[in-house]
DNA sequence: AACCTGTATGTATTAAATACATACTCAATA
DNA sequence: TATTGAGTATGTATTTAATACATACAGGTT
């Protein structure tokens, strides 16, 4: 069986199972080499890439449907996972132009419906515990530097903008790390990732200082050897007291 | 012609004109007597209050939709709008306790879709320039306390609580006020919509320094008279300083 | 004229944010 | 084995922001 029966027998299973005119699109993050990171997919046959997605089943809760398809993603299912905006301008993106790059000749490999409304996620997950996975519609699953994203598909780039400058916002007022380093990570290390986050550099003597002070960090006797200095402390989140600090948040007003 | 045939093709319409499955819920907000209102529908025939809400045209931002929906039930387009979540769990309320409480006996009146996602919004608007209106399925619009709310259709109790979570995240770090207050204010007027937001009370000299540091009101020379007190000075907004205050916000984080 | 109520405002104290420079350690290299 | 370099660790002084707190004023009422 070629690729275009396979392809409407999948939209014919999706469009029985699942919702129609809804989907998710998934902004995966990662952190590693001093870089954040995107997971995004290369579709069948093509150079194009865009972000995972899926459809939600028709008595599925929509967070349960951004995690199952977050898992296939990645292999992991400890992440922090949160939604962040829904999608429903009424023309997101040229159709025509999409079926084109997706060797879509025409759209009647499925009953393609009017306008789909998405709803974006955001998840941040430990870039070493994740092994990227293809789908059924995509040749190829990796990371890309999210400072340099190629032109992606549909309305992508605007939701990887959307979601980057949510978890700006979210970083003012919430812990952010767990999720995205290794269990044990060195002050520096945490200052890239905020750094990177932010897209500034901070002063490193500050930076410890206030982390420190925070007390959702502590340090390990351990140190990480191997590099060519001074061998730089290891720390950990306390898991409890990040917890707290995730739910009560730090209001900036008083 | 009665009610329910006349519902029958109310919803027949709608489900021709607008999108399946997906609906809008508005929070809005308003400020009165030193309280934070929230505008309500009771639906015909019944004493249960619920938000208002409405469908999608099939060709139309959601964006758009929501605004449609509120200048449609509070008569003013100029406000400030915002989406804050999208629910859409799989089991959002019970169905038979619904059509019960709503005395639609059976769901036969329409097409009843199997699950709902319904996309919220919230709005800032002016109190004094509203003009609620009750729409085709509800008896009376009208402005509730919002400490003090019935118990409300569907989960709308839960939407207007993510919602008020939203507004009070976002005072720590946008302003608030513009689309609550009318034109000129006097501080304690703003003081007390924060104190009412925030559901704490702050220090009036603390909270005036700060207030007039942020650089986003102007005094007036003008004073309220009436009171048996002291003349208040007037404030306004200077607009273009809080637009600016708005886009770029004021991250806690350094 | 005395009183009441809500408004206006300044200063001292404390806490947080910022700015800034030097010493250390390990590995590589000369 | 002495030197060098890169990356790490840390403390203090300064500035800024947040907090705590009390009294005088104006306009109407009695």
């Amino acid at each position: 069986m070629d690729y275009k029966k396979q392809l409407a027998e999948f939209f014919k299973e999706v469009d029985e199972r699942c919702i129609l005119g809804l989907s998710i699109d998934c902004v995966i993050f990662g952190f590693y080499d001093n870089q954040l990171k995107v997971l995004l997919l290369r579709w069948k046959q093509t150079e194009e890439w865009g972000l995972p997605g899926g459809f939600i089943y028709k008595k599925e809760s929509v967070d349960v449907a951004a995690q199952r398809i977050l898992e296939e993603r990645t292999g992991i299912n400890e992440l922090f996972l949160q939604q962040f905006h829904t999608f429903g301008e009424d023309v997101r993106y040229n159709r025509q132009e999409i079926s084109q790059k997706l060797n879509w000749p025409d759209l009647s490999t499925r009953r393609w419906p009017d306008r789909t409304v998405s709803i974006g996620y955001f998840a941040l997950v430990d870039f070493s515990k994740v092994t990227p996975a293809a789908d059924f519609l995509t040749d190829e699953c990796r990371w890309w530097d999210v400072e340099n994203l190629p032109a992606l598909l549909f309305d992508h780039n605007h939701i990887v903008e959307v979601a980057l400058k949510t978890l700006r916002v979210q970083l003012s007022w919430q812990p952010i790390g767990y999720n995205l380093l290794p269990e044990k990570f060195t002050m520096p290390e945490l200052q890239r990732l905020y750094e990177t986050i932010l897209n500034r550099s901070l002063d490193p003597r500050n930076f410890s200082k206030k982390m420190r002070a925070l007390g959702i960090i502590e340090r390990l006797e351990e140190q990480r050897r191997g590099g060519a200095f001074k061998s730089p402390y290891l720390f950990r989140f306390n898991k409890e007291k990040y917890r707290k600090a995730l739910q009560e948040g730090n209001l900036a007003f008083s």
